[in-house]
DNA sequence: CCCTGATTCGC
DNA sequence: GCGAATCAGG
């Protein structure tokens, strides 16, 4: 695949709407991620309101004894960029009443403090993205799924959540929050 | 581990 | 010019 007036397009627009490398090389095709960033680094147009994950704190560091420079290099062409948004891919999304007292817990799993001594809001984020799971087996959940248990495991009600796990976590961004409490009222009740 | 962008360098 | 490999950071 080479690049088309056409791509090129495509790569500009979703680079300005903050879409990350992978995601436009996925939605060009027959290119990677690396051929875009390479692409639009030679285009000219780099830095955007950075996105995401990564690259965030690339920062010039200012050389503690930058005297070894010979080379003249004076020219700094830097337009100020009036874009100061951040990331805002927010997916449009309904609110419904959500239910109570989800979250169970299969057996082997999370540590639930009294289901109720969890933030409010991690358990709204809780109902919210349970819509959204995936519901998958025990057999369909790999590295990457989350595997937060819902329902009974005694009943066909039964299903793991399936979303992107939040890195390095079992579970997604959403059950983390209920799986890790800070810890703070519960305190010791061994000592 | 996964993801992100940045750079390098042989083609 | 291109992009895989590699690097750097979250």
């Amino acid at each position: 695949m080479s690049w088309t007036d056409e791509r090129v397009e495509t790569l500009k627009k979703m680079w300005g709407e903050g879409q990350s490398a992978s995601q436009i090389a996925k939605e060009l095709g027959g290119v990677t991620r690396n051929a875009v960033i390479g692409k639009v680094h030679r285009l000219g147009l780099s830095n955007r309101t950075t996105t995401g994950a990564a690259a965030l704190k690339s920062e010039p560091k200012a050389k503690p004894a930058p005297k070894a420079e010979p080379k003249a290099k004076p020219a700094a062409p830097k337009p100020a960029a009036p874009e100061m948004k951040t990331e805002a891919a927010a997916p449009p999304k309904s609110n419904l009443p959500a239910r109570k007292q989800i979250i169970p817990a299969g057996q082997p799993l999370p540590p639930q403090p009294s289901a109720n001594e969890i933030s409010p809001e991690a358990l709204a984020k809780v109902n919210e993205i349970e819509k959204k799971a995936k519901k998958i087996s025990l057999m369909e959940l790999t590295e990457r799924t989350c595997k937060w248990p819902v329902g009974d495991p005694a009943t066909e009600d039964f299903w793991f959540c399936g979303l992107p796990v939040q890195q390095g976590k079992p579970y997604c961004e959403a059950h983390v929050g209920v799986a890790f409490q800070p810890m703070s009222a519960r305190r010791d009740r061994r000592r």
